[in-house]
DNA sequence: CTAGGTGCAAAAGGTTTGCGGTTAA
DNA sequence: TTAACCGCAAACCTTTTGCACCTAG
């Protein structure tokens, strides 16, 4: 319930942009994706959420979660046929997916990335969004929170 | 059922090597992804190794996809949420989808991609896997054939 | 000969939908 | 006030699985 009052207008922008509304289960979502910066399933997500509003339902937690990735507030992500995982959206970055352990780690991006990647495009196309996504090993000794940053 | 040559020597010896058996079905499905250079879905892939092979189950086809990504001959795509969709793997490249068609084209990438990529990520993370995917809007007037190469 | 593969049908599992009741603006 | 949203349960759809039969090596 206590998201900072930066966030929370945030989101009420976005929402209203979008001709949405601020409903306390959106805000409720929003907030635990921002606590624990790792990247949960809807199931996860559920699991969070209930324990300070029982009520919520699945299904009302996919539809947050669905507008909350339209608003562009939140990234969805697909590791193959894997259930979708979801973050909070600080700007572009890149996801590692640990092979041992199933995290995902964020990966900053230089700023110059979308450059050098736009010129492996053939003329003619125009990308409105890239995606770059690694699987492998992550240290062992990394401390337990995921916002793994340091683009060298 | 006619495979060249080439593509049937590398098919079975990607198997042996993984200790599998060669199979009608399997060399059929082979020759299905190669036939039209395209990304289709297993249903996709069902509905046209059934022209040539009625009796296939789609059961098979899943199977039969699966031992060829683990064999490495093939690649296994998502976009989202949607079905899985499958390619021969030419070596590296990057996929890019057209919001407007669905289709997805093949983006060659330069042979130092790798390593351009390799210094985005903090030490201690080894990828065994990166992947990169385009979504956006495609030139209109492509050929029809999906490999679109020429990286500038 | 026999371990591995296939075909079928049923189950699983994540996600979506329809509907009656609720709520933000 | 009322269109948008929520909660519930059922439906959906892609993918997986169990099992009896078949086949490549």
């Amino acid at each position: 319930m206590e998201l900072t009052t930066e966030a929370k207008e945030q989101l009420d922008t976005a929402l209203s942009v979008s001709g949405l509304r601020s409903t306390r289960q959106r805000e409720h979502i929003y907030k635990v994706l921002l606590t624990r910066r790792d990247h949960p399933s809807a199931d996860e997500v559920y699991a969070r959420a209930k324990q300070e509003m029982p009520s919520i339902s699945l299904a009302t937690v996919y539809n947050c979660l669905d507008t909350l990735v339209e608003c562009g507030l939140v990234k969805r992500l697909n590791y193959e046929r894997e259930s979708s995982r979801y973050c909070p959206n600080d700007g572009d970055h890149a996801h590692f997916m640990d092979e041992a352990t199933g995290r995902v780690y964020d990966i900053a991006l230089p700023e110059d990335f979308e450059k050098v990647v736009a010129k492996v495009l053939p003329d003619g196309f125009k990308a409105n969004k890239v995606k770059l996504s690694f699987t492998g090993y992550a240290p062992v000794d990394l401390e337990s929170n995921r916002v793994a940053l340091s683009a060298k």
